[in-house]
RNA sequence: UGGGGCGUCGCCAAGCGGUAAGGCACCAGAUUUUGAUUCUGGCAUUCGCAGGUUCGAUCCCUGCCGCCCCAGCCA
């Protein structure tokens, strides 16, 4: 499905760039930072970058950014490296981390220290905040700004040895304390940090900022084209200063918005309070807009890329609206998943002019579209489960399902009719008589419409399995919007529930997804599913026209 | 009230001086043993607002207005 790429601002640049001969390939990269897991918002950018590199014949680097060693962790790596492949990208041979570059980024410290464009400062963290400035007020030098070369390098030495405990000094560069934009208030470079390092273990007692080492190591992988979100935007001019005193290759950068999906909070602090204080059941909890949640949930690979597609890439700051993500999923699996009947919200019907002892095996397809899928066997017999709203006692003008003297058909099997309604003594009604036209399997009757359709199940052959309804976490559009996002979730996110299945269904296995008909797609659990014990969590309603028309 | 961005249909988003792509949503109709899918057709005299330049402006200039980001020893 997937026509002519639209043209977006990205590539118009890199055709100019490559016509003009400013690159003669594409090198990317995506650089995620291993203290948590990837959400729908790193798929935008893991599509952007690798998408562009292999439309461009060129490269993109998986890249961790792992230059904070108090928030980084091993798991988050493999988490994330299993997620970049599952989305159906590649990235050579290993990835490549932050920390393969700390030997060169402290010889790059070191020369711009002996050019003079470096120096210790030992101000504290609110002394340094305090003479940063304001938006509309310049900062004031540190007294230690003008510290000779040589006591710099002793003081740096020092700190690289560990002789410093934590926040005692740190390496800023010497830029200008009145620039209006703050980053070039002599940001930190290099800050004291005694933290076992996930990969270079204690090696390490001093770590370079993201800001010394970011431009660096898109410098060091020759990336042609650095695509970053929007609020980087402002710290383009420190990356190249560094470059331009490093005397080292100039990527050139560029920044797109970053994604906001409604009813969903996006930042990593956020989702990893969600998993610490238990809001949730983890990071793969299906409610969560993670990719490992959505791929548990059900979501195709395939959907997420074609929403990335979809949603396109520019500067505003735009919200998608969640239907836009689900709508994608729906698109994939209508193509793939085999439809089954089950019922959720069971009501009884007994055929009564059908034998009692007998069953009948029919044939259903496994895809209407696709009769090359094959074909199932469903047991029918006189006591079947139907869903409860589809039936009424007294129907609506346009509501064609079961009522009272109602014809309806049996998806896959006979045409019924509603001849009695029993209900017990609260007036519920628990049961319908019907009658079935045996001349109606595979064939429609003659004289007459019958428009209606409902899924049903054989009561004597059904299995009940766990279903899990699951629901936007969040009430709100926009979370953050609330007082505290906390108070914006959806209480009833999850909704534990059965489902009365056909039998086959039991040998699903964990992973697989299927339509059940009429109702939504269902994925097995990866996780709570035993062999011959499926746990189903509901990956995506259909669309239903039915329910808009209600309204 | 410093700096950096952004404003094109309900939501995204092309367009880059020659007279408004596309997708989604929506509406109408057709097909349909899923009220699903699929298929047809409809859907911005107008590009935040006001001026200006030009034969001609969404595209250039000026001024307003609105929104987003920046004052971590986070990334």
């Amino acid at each position: 499905m997937s026509q002519e790429p639209t043209s977006n601002f990205i590539r118009t640049i890199i055709n100019e760039d490559l016509e003009g001969r400013k690159c003669d390939q594409v090198i990317t990269r995506f650089p995620p930072e291993p203290n948590g897991y990837l959400h729908i918002g790193h798929a935008k950018s893991i599509c952007l970058n690798f998408g562009l590199a292999s439309e461009y014949n060129g490269r993109c680097n998986l890249r961790f950014d792992d230059t904070n060693p108090t928030k980084e962790e091993d798991e988050y790596v493999e988490a994330i490296k299993e997620d970049v492949k599952w989305l159906g990208f590649d990235w050579g041979e290993q990835p490549l981390f932050a920390s393969d570059y700390f030997e060169q980024l402290y010889q790059w410290a070191l020369k711009l220290i002996a050019k003079g464009k470096a120096y210790v400062d030992s101000q504290n963290a609110e002394e340094m905040r305090v003479n940063r400035g304001t938006l509309t007020q310049a900062g004031t030098a540190s007294p230690y700004r003008e510290r000779s070369v040589e006591e710099n390098l002793q003081l740096f030495e020092k700190m690289k040895n560990g002789d410093f405990p934590d926040g005692a000094h740190i390496l800023r560069a010497k830029i200008d304390m009145a620039a209006p934009n703050m980053n070039l208030r002599d940001p930190a470079m290099y800050r004291i940090l005694h933290a076992r390092h996930h990969r270079t273990g204690d090696t390490w007692k001093i770590y370079p900022m993201y800001d010394f080492a970011h431009g660096q190591e898109d410098s060091i992988e020759g990336v042609t084209h650095s695509i970053c979100t929007l609020e980087f935007e402002d710290h383009r001019p420190l990356y190249e200063w560094f470059l331009n005193e490093l005397e080292i290759f100039t990527p050139k950068q560029i920044e797109f918005a970053r994604l906001n999906l409604s009813y969903t909070v996006m930042s990593k602090r956020k989702l990893l309070q969600l998993v610490n204080e238990k809001h949730v059941e983890g990071w793969d909890d299906p409610r969560m807009p993670t990719v490992s949640a959505m791929r548990r949930r059900g979501y195709p690979a395939a959907a997420i890329r074609s929403f990335c597609e979809r949603i396109g890439v520019g500067r505003n700051a735009s919200w998608i609206d969640l239907s836009v993500l689900e709508d994608c999923v729906r698109e994939q699996l209508n193509e793939s998943a085999f439809r089954r009947q089950a019922v959720l919200d069971p009501l009884k019907v007994t055929i009564t002019n059908y034998p009692d002892d007998k069953v009948e095996e029919l044939e259903a397809p496994n895809h209407p579209q696709q009769p090359e899928l094959g074909t199932r066997r469903v047991p029918f017999s006189n006591e079947l489960w139907v869903d409860r709203d589809d039936f009424l006692e007294e129907p609506p003008k346009k509501f064609f399902r079961l009522g009272p003297g109602r014809e309806v058909r049996l998806r896959n099997g006979y045409i019924i009719k509603c001849d009695e309604i029993i209900k017990d003594a609260s007036g519920e009604v628990v049961e319908l008589k019907c009658s079935a036209d045996f001349d109606t399997l595979g064939q429609n009757p003659v004289g007459r419409k019958v428009k209606g359709i409902i899924h049903w199940v054989s009561a004597r052959h059904a299995r009940k399995v766990p279903v899990r309804i699951y629901d936007r976490l969040f009430n709100q559009e926009n979370p953050d919007k609330a007082e505290n996002y906390l108070t914006a979730m959806n209480p009833d996110s999850l909704q534990l529930t059965e489902a009365l299945v056909e039998p086959s269904l039991l040998e699903a296995k964990a992973g697989e997804t299927f339509q059940f008909e009429r109702v939504g797609y269902f994925t097995v659990d990866t996780k709570d599913s035993q062999v011959g014990q499926p746990v189903f969590n509901r990956t995506v309603t259909l669309r239903d026209a039915w329910a808009k028309l209600k309204k």
